[in-house]
RNA sequence: UGGGGUGUAGCCAAGCGGUAAGGCAACGGGUUUUGGUCCCGUCAUUCGAGGGUUCGAAUCCUUCCGCCCCAGCCA
């Protein structure tokens, strides 16, 4: 176990209960709905789950809490598989759908109906919904609350039977109409839904309702812990009513914890869906999307969700996190495991006017100061090269100390070189060329006569540049609420951050990187961590820009305005 | 207005009657061939507010206030 985790009241729950000998083996469930795909406030429930069970030496299930066919789709299935096992996370042989207990969910309704327990309301939803009640006022009992168990039996088999229409009647638990919890007023458990399940096809024609199926299910699985978020407080009292009625083998605890919410994205699915449906993003997989697919494509690995689910914590208070420790997260693990290389995302030509024409030198370049074991590299240097833009100024203020008129900075890996002119366009005054001179004594980047410079740029030889095409993502949000305004009617759509995303052709990047595959992660040496996109081509790769690194001259621009 | 939760720094979050952990962010400084990394330091006399109990309270009692969730045949 990893010793910087810390403790939750989940897990002191858990260990109190297997100190007391309540339980000896531990056994969690991660339980999706397969109706859209995850994202990272799911992963901080897989993470919990699985993270638990490990730790503890008991298991998690993966189970698919498939129990209405209207929603639900396989391609969800599929998706919610590849994610949790590219998490990190192997269910073993504890792959579980809800839909795999129908038949055993309706014999259970059958035994509540027999204990008297459960009752056919043949009220209308709107009549039901009348009846129920206001959160201040108590419901009243349904005509139909005293049917005689014969009639209940032979209706819910004719239910299931497919003898009548949706709507025309469910099964509901016989509680308390006047329970200041509306969950207990009679909760409907099982419906009639006519649309073939994506894996019992037209088996069905009633369909469990989730209080009903999650508790069983649970038991039926021998789950101890059951946990999930903060909405289902109120229907604890339901999922252990339920299981108290039935000759259940096991009654599982639910416990709650209050889901993740990040700032400056939405995490609720039908947000997401509706980004995806808009066209605000490319798909839910779109790097700027807050799923796990989409977080993968833009360069975020396992390891760095997985600790930044640690360090979050588990609690019951409703929570924001700063986008930060999730950026945190991602550099830390980045910098250890990523290759450097030298891009140029804004090309300006520099033209070392002292340096032969038909010259060309392979100069050493480390690949990763964090991890010697990852060797060095040649990089070709020549006269022109590419240099960064910004890492000019024809009149710097006072802290700016790359390239300037008269300026001498150090070009990683090669020599020093003196800024002696800049050429530019006649017509928009833009510098096209920026002249220095080199000193031949410098190659490598040391002056043997120990002049320091102040700074050292990355560039690249302009002859031997490879050219890439390269996304810079931003936040997907301009607010760190987006939804903050919602009852206000003002939609979180409207906040859409409108740069979210860049793409820039013109970049240019050291030359060796031939076999480059989707998913593979680089530094682009004082930029950021870089991904290669799927939509590469032979001729063009694509670069995904996961983060920046952090730049303490952003900051102090930054300050300044 | 009924029920269920929850309030500890800008953001997470420990703390469970003995005198406010840790992380992120921010801000100083050192090292540095990435303005990166790394390292050092600063950052809550006070725990939503008031009252009470106690030698001692973020922790116990009490009153009040804020915020979140619940009236699907969604999960």
């Amino acid at each position: 176990m990893d010793i910087n985790k810390q403790s939750n009241f989940i897990r002191d729950i858990i260990e109190q209960d297997m100190a007391s000998g309540k339980h000896d083996l531990i056994v969690t469930r991660f339980p999706p709905e397969p109706n859209g795909y995850l994202h990272i406030g799911h992963a901080k429930s897989i993470c919990l789950n699985f993270g638990v069970a490990r730790d503890y030496g008991g298991r998690c299930h993966l189970r698919f809490d498939d129990t209405n066919p209207k929603k639900e789709d396989p391609e969800y299935v599929r998706s919610i598989m590849d994610d949790v096992r590219w998490l990190g996370f192997d269910w073993g042989e504890h792959l579980y759908h809800a839909s795999d207990y129908f038949e055993e969910l309706y014999q259970f309704g059958l035994e509540l109906i027999k204990r008297d327990k459960a009752y056919v309301c043949s009220l209308s939803p709107e009549q039901i919904r009348a009846y129920r009640g206001t959160l201040t006022e108590a419901g009243k009992d349904s005509p139909y609350r005293g049917r005689g168990i014969q009639e209940n039996l032979d209706l819910f088999q004719r239910m299931r039977k497919g003898e009548f229409d949706e709507g025309d009647h469910v099964l509901r638990a016989k509680i308390d109409m006047s329970s200041p919890n509306i969950n207990l007023r009679d909760p409907v458990v099982f419906r009639i839904v006519k649309a073939d399940h994506h894996r019992t096809k037209d088996d069905w024609c009633i369909y469990p309702t989730y209080d009903y199926a999650h508790c069983l299910s649970d038991s039926i699985e021998g789950i101890t812990h059951s946990l999930c978020s903060l909405e289902f407080q109120d229907h604890r009292p339901l999922y252990d009513w339920i299981l108290e009625q039935l000759p259940v083998k096991c009654h599982p605890r639910q416990i709650e914890f209050a889901r993740l919410n990040l700032n400056y994205t939405v995490m609720s699915k039908r947000k997401l869906a509706r980004l995806v449906q808009k066209g605000v993003v490319s798909s839910w997989d779109d790097p700027r999307m807050p799923t796990l697919s989409g977080l993968r494509r833009r360069g975020y690995t396992p390891e760095s969700i997985r600790r930044f689910c640690d360090l979050i914590g588990v609690a019951k208070s409703e929570n924001i996190v700063d986008m930060s420790m999730l950026e945190y997260c991602v550099r830390e693990d980045l910098n250890r495991k990523a290759p450097r290389v030298m891009a140029v995302l804004d090309p300006v030509r520099l033209i070392i006017t002292n340096y032969p024409d038909d010259r060309v030198e392979e100069l050493e370049a480390v690949n990763n100061p964090e991890d010697p074991s990852m060797g060095t590299r040649k990089v070709p240097f020549s006269r022109e090269l590419y240099i960064e833009r910004q890492d000019f100024m024809e009149d710097p203020p006072k802290k700016f100390f790359r390239l300037s008129p008269g300026k001498e900075v150090r070009l990683r890996y090669a020599f020093f070189v003196t800024c002696q002119n800049v050429v530019k366009d006649p017509e928009t005054g833009e510098i096209v060329e920026i002249h220095c001179s080199y000193d031949p004594a410098t190659k490598g980047g040391d002056s043997p006569d120990g002049r320091k410079v102040k700074s050292t740029l990355h560039w690249v030889s302009a002859r031997h540049a490879r050219r890439v095409e390269v996304r810079l993502y931003d936040r997907l949000f301009s607010r760190p609420n987006p939804a903050e305004d919602e009852r206000k009617g003002v939609d979180f759509l409207a906040h859409v951050n409108p740069d979210s995303l860049k793409v820039i052709r013109n970049c240019f990047m050291e030359p060796g990187l031939e076999n480059l595959s989707p998913g593979d992660k680089y530094q682009f040496e004082r930029l950021g961590y870089f991904c290669v996109d799927p939509d590469s081509t032979t001729g063009m790769h694509v670069f995904n820009r996961t983060v920046t690194l952090r730049d303490a001259w952003a900051r102090i621009q930054k300050k300044k305005h």
